[in-house]
DNA sequence: CTTTTACCCTATGGATTTAGTAGGATAATG
DNA sequence: CATTATCCTACTAAATCCATAGGGTAAAAG
């Protein structure tokens, strides 16, 4: 199950991608239009500025703006900043990778067979949808 | 993330797979063989049993073993019943159905959007892959 | 230089889910 | 009737989620 956190994220991503120019966004503005707990939407904001998605501006006028092209932003990255491993099992996950505790042999564990699979799809899906697609 | 219940549950449908005849299996063999809880594997089994996959024996020689043939199994049913949802979010699943309390027009979301292309990707290897597939 | 605006940061807490454990009841076999 | 093995309910420690509280800091306006 995807995390509100991760919902709202992506949501307020996609309304600064909309926006026209780089023009900084309140987060009270994306909090309202978004209906998303202004406190919250903070909390998210701030990591995706400490991982260098955004920009942030302070006092009068200030707000959140997008660093890079939409175009340039790829769902994998946002997915793995905010949500974790893409994988719905470490032991397929290539960024989050850990073995299992429970499977001697990986290679021979249906689990892992099968959620190699589903990964292998979603992580195709995610890494050829950028911001700009969802912004349309 | 997939719950271990998820995990374990497969595990034991495939060990039950694997079976030559329809002769039932012991909680505790599955449990040692597959490294699973004995009592946490028992609840698993329990739902299976409940949920008209698998059948049961009571007193020495008893155990579980599956009703179906493994190539009538799809995995579908078996995250279904385990996991719950298959779609990452509640408003693009098809058995699962919930409207998000803060988004206003559905067919606009783009989490929405995103996240029904997931799912369909998703479904249709679980619906693809059977009991069988993985037991080989 | 003071006030207002808006982001920055840490801590805390209620609710829910997860991954079991405990302990006995029930039924079948020999 | 003793043994075996499933059946069933209840409980719990730990983790995660979704916030909220409360102030701190920097920038701009006047």
């Amino acid at each position: 199950m995807l995390s509100k956190k991760t919902k709202y994220g992506i949501k307020a991503l996609v309304h600064l991608a909309r926006q026209k120019d780089r023009v900084p966004v309140q987060i009270s503005t994306i909090s309202k239009t978004e209906n998303i707990s202004q406190k919250f939407l903070e909390s998210i904001l701030l990591t995706l500025r400490k991982n260098g998605l955004l920009g942030s501006k302070k006092g009068k006028g200030g707000g959140y703006y997008l660093l890079k092209d939409p175009k340039e932003i790829p769902m994998t990255t946002v997915m793995r900043l905010l949500e974790g491993p893409i994988a719905m099992v470490p032991c397929v996950s290539l960024n989050f990778y850990e073995k299992c505790d429970d499977c001697l042999d990986e290679d021979a564990c249906a689990v892992n067979k099968l959620m190699l699979k589903v990964r292998d799809n979603t992580l195709e899906i995610f890494r050829n949808t950028t911001l700009a697609d969802l912004s349309n």
